[in-house]
RNA sequence: GCGAAAGUGGCGGAACUGGCAGACGCGCUGGACUUAGGAUCCAGUGGGGAAACCCGUGAGAGUUCGAGUCUCUCCUUUCGCACCA
């Protein structure tokens, strides 16, 4: 064994070690439990960075724990290789996309390499390989022909200088990010995924998924949306007939339908029929409509924009009384939701009150609180009245609860043919289609004569040429006749390909089945039987939403289709938090701010005593930079900290150790050059302490009854620490306070300086178990210093040990007794202790006498095993 | 705007089921060793107080023998919002 610890060879020999014996390779063995670990595919970017490191080392810690416990485990890796950014790298440098990726595939693979995770790297797949994608064209036309998948008309960003759609991170402050040009809102035909087919047993399977994070459930569960309520139709007045050309009605959703007597207005997204019909002769409208149209599809933005409207002249009549209400053209009334159209009900919604204040619109109360506590003749009028109450001014539904009101106005609506309950859902259906290069085709062509046409299954994959590079207007493929001329498969005519790809979430939605048979001939086989569900998955929580949604909905539908015998993809999550650090700034004359990163910043004392920070740059000489707080590690930010490097000067251990330590792994980590100075100091401790151990010699056969007390103690410390580990890395996923378990074993080890035979051989067993515990985290070094404690066999296929009940077990233990629930003394009582004596022994102390002395006790409270609560 | 989460020493965090607030690490202070220390080892380290003790988990209220933990109101920060991945 080397007196000192060398990080580099130790990596160097360890993973040469597994390498060797194919140590990571899963295959299915029915005679084992199989576990399926996963952690989220890395986008290739270029380089590794923290949250790539702290998710991979989650995972591969939870692989080597799981496989000590003899699971059969997977863990692989693959790249999400589509996508905006290989194309933003092609309009600046001119590489194809294609190259770019592969490239950068290259190089993250090294890296993940050297941070020695336990990956099956034989399964590696990249999304934008045609084998892969070929199953997202076929699986699309299976759902095609179920419906599942059709097209429709959708709203994006435009950029009319560059003739281009904008994804909705290229629009900045409503403009578009290389134009500057004012983004527009623009219609374009598209295809979607029937996502909302499944909205129910996507919300309802929720429940069912304990081990899912609560927050990420109520977070799905949300964006489902599912709210009962009523249709309502609003039969057109004679004016909006002839505008609209046609008789026919104003369908609104509502959940508030004992509200309907309240109704004052009514209002419709700018894109609606009956806007559109209205504006024909309305200048006014036409322009407003124009307004609306200005800024980005964000739901977000559209939220937060002042609420404005303008009326339409055009009137629809209600339902019951038959009285006009007018259309207002309403900025804050979403297409996509329900029917695009509301009514405005100011007396009972936040929202219809504040535009009817704003523009002189009537308030009617129809609803008030059973108890009164709300005055209908309250003036002025100061806020709405959301709750729910009894009905009055209703006509016929007056005095009615809510409720009731509800359930009497839908039964008289579909009675008269004019609506009546329905579910409705906050989910829209998932549009799939992409104005751009760099991702899946999909796979239609059109024809002149026969319309869409699937391309047929024996013509698949529709390969994406590789050597186009996009200028940023528009997509290549579209100015490409030789991918988009082509040939109808009905008539043989000329017709044109589509050149619109997939979105990227249609690849993170099945990859993980991939996986378990990447060499496949179909797109999946039996193995996927074998492996799947994912026991667990690991990833970001920005992910929470999307992308855990719609591969739960591809999964489903898989099974619908009979391909595979599940229907959720991940039985147990973990959402691990983001890689924070500090992030400094230096604003230059020319107005332009310069970030640095934080490495490169020195603090220093200045005259006055405060802190300043200053970075000494080539151009400008020493700078004085403002600290701005913390930020997610980022290119934009400047304040990234290279995995390549750490790994270099400290070793993979030290990188893993320190995040994994650092925070909870649900939690954001802070960055901190000092805690990874830390980590190395503490694996060179414990380094140090297994060199001085082994020196003395092999230590002899454990012998547990004979040991002193304090060996006994130290035999304690080493079980305890190895009870909490267990507990925290297998049922609470908390490393931070596993790996504190252990340095406190280290710290007890190290005060140890018991040389006697039994002493030495506790400290063998105690240096076995510490390095067993960590053996998932910080895998090289403990394999080389399990083999220096003269273990032959090989530590990534050891069990994980098991507590010994006899050496934690103890004769007495400590209680605290408080007063009046204020701490007052600590007693030690023998475990077997019944309530009487402990609470006898707890009154029996001076410290405690002191407080009660003189006093009536009212009431004890003991919590065997661990308090007394005496009540003066 | 809507949805979700988080606020505990100088810092990261611990306290798991309502029961000793601050485990473990960083930093800092003092000491040892050393030609030297950004190495290593030892001791100390929430605030106030000579002490007895008192105070202390974003703010304010409540429930309880007992609240960092439960309830309500508020403040701040972070994440997501459907074309970034």
């Amino acid at each position: 064994m080397q007196e000192s610890y060398d990080p580099a060879a130790v990596e160097r020999a360890a993973q040469q070690y597994w390498d060797e014996r194919r140590a990571f390779e899963a295959r299915e063995d029915s005679t084992r439990p199989k576990y399926y670990c996963l952690s989220m595919l890395p986008y290739p970017s270029g380089r590794l960075h923290m949250g790539h490191v702290r998710n991979y080392t989650i995972g591969d810690v939870l692989t080597r724990y799981l496989r000590m416990h003899g699971y059969n485990v997977l863990q692989p890796m693959g790249w999400d290789a589509f996508g905006l950014p290989a194309e933003n790298a092609a309009i600046s440098n001119g590489v194809p996309p294609a190259r770019w990726t592969r490239e950068n595939i290259a190089h993250m693979r090294a890296q993940l390499k050297s941070l020695g995770f336990a990956i099956d790297w034989r399964r590696e797949l990249a999304t934008c390989d045609p084998q892969f994608y070929r199953w997202n064209q076929w699986l699309f036309l299976r759902m095609r022909e179920k419906g599942l998948a059709y097209r429709k008309s959708g709203v994006v960003n435009w950029d009319p200088v560059d003739q281009t759609v904008l994804a909705n991170e290229q629009v900045i402050d409503g403009r578009g990010w290389r134009t500057g040009a004012p983004v527009q809102k623009r219609e374009i035909p598209m295809y979607y995924l029937a996502i909302t087919r499944y909205a129910e047993e996507l919300l309802r399977s929720l429940d069912t998924m304990q081990d899912w994070p609560e927050r990420v459930r109520v977070m799905q569960a949300n964006w489902i949306g599912r709210s009962e309520g009523c249709d309502i139709a609003f039969r057109y007045a004679p004016d909006a007939v002839e505008a609209v050309g046609s008789a026919g009605a104003l369908r609104v959703f509502t959940t508030r339908a004992d509200t309907l007597y309240g109704a004052t207005f009514m209002a419709v997204a700018a894109e609606h029929t009956v806007a559109l019909a209205a504006a024909r002769h309305n200048a006014a409208l036409a322009a407003f409509i124009e307004e609306c149209r200005r800024g980005s599809v964000t739901e977000a933005e559209v939220a937060t924009q002042e609420k404005k409207g303008m009326p339409t002249g055009l009137h629809v009549l209600h339902p019951f009384t038959g009285a006009p209400l007018e259309i207002w053209v309403a900025n804050y009334v979403l297409m996509a939701y329900g029917e695009g159209a509301v009514m405005g009900v100011p007396a009972h919604d936040e929202r219809d009150f504040e535009f009817a204040l704003r523009n002189g619109l009537p308030v009617v109360t129809v609803v008030r609180s059973a108890s009164g506590a709300y005055d209908e003749a309250r003036a002025p009028w100061t806020a709405a009245y959301a709750e729910y109450g009894v009905t009055v001014n209703s006509g016929e539904f007056s005095g009615l609860t809510s409720q009731d009101a509800m359930n009497a106005i839908a039964a008289a609506l579909e009675r008269k043919g004019l609506g009546g309950k329905r579910v409705q859902y906050r989910l829209r259906d998932w549009g799939i289609s992409r104005q751009r290069y760099w991702g899946c085709p999909i796979p239609i062509i059109h024809c002149g004569s026969c319309g869409e046409v699937p391309v047929p299954d024996e013509q698949l994959p529709v390969v994406l040429p590789e050597d186009l590079v996009p200028d940023g207007s528009g997509n290549p493929l579209a100015k490409s006749p030789a991918f988009y001329e082509c040939r109808c498969p009905k008539c043989q005519g000329s017709a044109r390909r589509e050149t619109d790809t997939m979105d990227t979430f249609v690849d993170s939605s099945w990859y993980f089945m991939r996986y378990a048979c990447p060499d496949a001939p179909a797109m999946v086989d039996a193995r996927v039987g074998y492996w799947l569900p994912v026991d667990q998955y690991i990833g970001g929580i920005e992910h929470a939403i999307l992308h855990l949604l719609y591969a739960r909905f591809w999964t489903k539908v898989m099974r619908d289709f009979g391909m595979i015998g599940f229907g959720e993809p991940f039985t147990r999550l973990l959402t691990q938090g983001m890689v924070l650090n500090d992030i400094y700034s230096y604003q230059g004359e020319a107005g332009r701010k310069r970030y640095f990163n934080p490495a490169d910043v020195d603090t220093r004392r200045g005259p006055d005593g405060v802190e300043v920070q200053e970075v000494v740059t080539p151009e400008l000489g020493t700078v004085r930079v403002t600290h701005e707080g913390l930020g997610k590690m980022s290119k934009s930010s400047g304040n990234g900290v290279d995995p390549e490097g750490l790994v270099e000067s400290f070793g993979a251990d030290t990188a893993r150790l320190f995040i994994m330590f650092a925070s909870p792994p649900e939690q954001t980590l802070e960055w901190s050059d000092e805690g990874v100075q830390g980590a190395s100091r503490f694996i060179r401790r414990l380094w140090n302490a297994v060199y001085e151990h082994v020196a003395a010699g092999a230590a002899p056969a454990l012998e547990p009854l004979t040991l002193s007390a304090s060996q006994r103690e130290l035999r304690r410390a080493a079980h305890q620490a190895l009870a909490k580990a267990t507990d925290d890395i297998g049922r609470r996923r908390s490393f931070n306070t596993a790996i504190a378990a252990v340095m406190e074993l280290l710290n007890s080890i190290g005060r140890c300086s018991d040389a006697s035979p039994q002493g030495r051989a506790v400290r063998q067993e105690a240096l076995s178990i510490a390095i067993r515990v960590l053996a998932p985290i910080t895998p090289h070094v403990c394999h080389a210093l399990w083999q220096a404690l003269g273990f032959t066999s090989a530590l990534v296929d050891e069990r994980w040990p098991t507590p010994d009940a006899a050496a934690l077990a103890q004769q007495r233990h400590a209680i605290v007794v408080q007063v009046n629930g204020k701490l007052r003394a600590h007693i030690s009582v023998p475990v077997d202790a019944d309530e009487a004596a402990v609470r006898a022994a707890a009154l029996a102390d001076a410290h405690v006498q002191k407080f009660v002395a003189g006093k009536a006790v009212r009431r004890v409270v003991v919590v065997p095993g661990k308090l007394v609560n005496v009540v003066v």
